[in-house]
DNA sequence: GGTACAGCGCTTGTATGTAAGCCCATGACA
DNA sequence: TGTCATGGGCTTACATACAAGCGCTGTACC
């Protein structure tokens, strides 16, 4: 008997928005349109507008009143910016593992890291594992009520991420994520937090390479210049 | 020509709601209502809902459909999460200080604890006197966008903050402020990280003291239940 | 051809109406 | 006295109507 799970239009609605707000699937620069969005949706405005200003807080979308809503461009600011939040976090919580962590969280881990090979070559599916991995990792130390607001916080971090896929083989990570995984359960701590934070920054530098190639999706400054119907897309 | 800086009506209710529950004028577990507070306020309903939902995402209200709005009790595992992250990322953010750091930020810090001495027995204008100082040492290192991260997920720990102020003098608060601040400036990073984390850590020993005199304010499970018409506030 | 201006279409912000459901009080009944 | 059914009043969730304003586009004029 849980107290609201209740399967709302709107948490519908906001889920599938952000999922293709951070899966490029909506551009950064695509207008939005609150009645467009709530007719593709087959819902009212209402939900559908209380999602956009839900995702607007995240920083996902901007909202121009009397002018139009549009998918943020990536701000390579906010990328920094999460990328220290997140590297804060995760080598601060590393330091909170006890040294006989929760068996069933390991078990998770160890699973996690066979299915990633699997599901080396399906990007979705390897960030998937990836968010988890980590999630999972903040478990450990007790502390993975904090994933949230790292995740709510590094939406522009994501999508840089996706964009820069073919930087560098998945194995590379797969790799990285199994010799954390195996200091920190050898008790070499200080070797764990070195591995972690190199992991992250090579995640980070892939970034760099990506915004020279596709300039057009990065927000230089705070020019936030509303270009109307870019893009027309869903469905 | 900020893009859109429009004040508009949601704006005012949601800055004002935020207030009081951060307050306490809005004390945990009084319940909200969409009609009573859009007339209080003088709007419709729209604004207020939408402020609401805001409010929720941030986990200072809770809503029920069909139920009821409340303001969360203070969550003690919520105040620990936002302990462990407010402390990872602000002893993370000193290691990113320069030799040379910007001499109006550091002179912003200077007036800022002149103004704490001054400020010590006004607990209102002290907190927000603290705010600005640790805001303000994140910006030492560049970091001061991650501090409306940091603010957006320790409500809880506020809300707890306010309850103990009498358990130590502003005084004491006060003294650690210009000791870290004098370690930084003078090179000793390790110093000056080792008296943050007795800092914050003082902050919260003071927390589990209130719990114990004011345990209805607390939740001590997940049992969420709805009381209705607790309290009934706001003019 | 170039330029200024007016109007129209679209946008979001706000207000209000409708629907569905929970809680509690009231009263019948054993 | 205790217990259970029922109805009313309240709630939020969603749908819709109205208001205000930006920006493009067509047109008149030079």
């Amino acid at each position: 008997m849980p107290p609201t799970p209740a399967r709302t239009s709107r948490r519908a609605v906001y889920d599938e928005l952000r999922r293709r707000v951070l899966s490029l699937e909506l551009p950064p620069g695509a207008a939005l349109s609150e009645n467009e969005l709530a007719a593709a949706l087959g819902v009212s405005r209402t939900p559908v507008r209380e999602s956009l200003i839900l995702l607007s807080q995240e920083g996902l979308v901007q909202v121009f009143a009397k002018v139009g809503s549009f998918v943020s461009r990536v701000d390579p600011d906010r990328v920094a910016d999460a990328q220290f939040l997140r590297e804060a976090v995760e080598l601060a919580s590393l330091a909170d593992v006890p040294s006989d962590p929760d068996p069933a969280a390991v078990a998770d881990l160890r699973e996690n890291l066979a299915l990633q090979h699997l599901a080396a070559d399906d990007v979705e599916e390897f960030f998937r594992l990836d968010e988890a991995f980590h999630h999972g990792l903040l478990r450990l130390a007790g502390h993975e009520n904090v994933w949230p607001t790292v995740v709510a916080a590094k939406g522009h971090l994501d999508r840089a991420r996706r964009l820069g896929l073919g930087e560098t083989s998945t194995q590379v990570f797969i790799t990285q994520h199994a010799d954390v995984l195996d200091a920190l359960l050898a008790g070499r701590r200080e070797e764990a937090r070195t591995l972690m934070q190199g992991h992250l920054r090579r995640v980070f530098a892939d970034i760099q390479r990506v915004r020279e190639r596709s300039p057009d999706l990065f927000a230089s400054n705070a020019e936030a210049v509303p270009t109307r119907r870019s893009v027309a897309v869903w469905e």
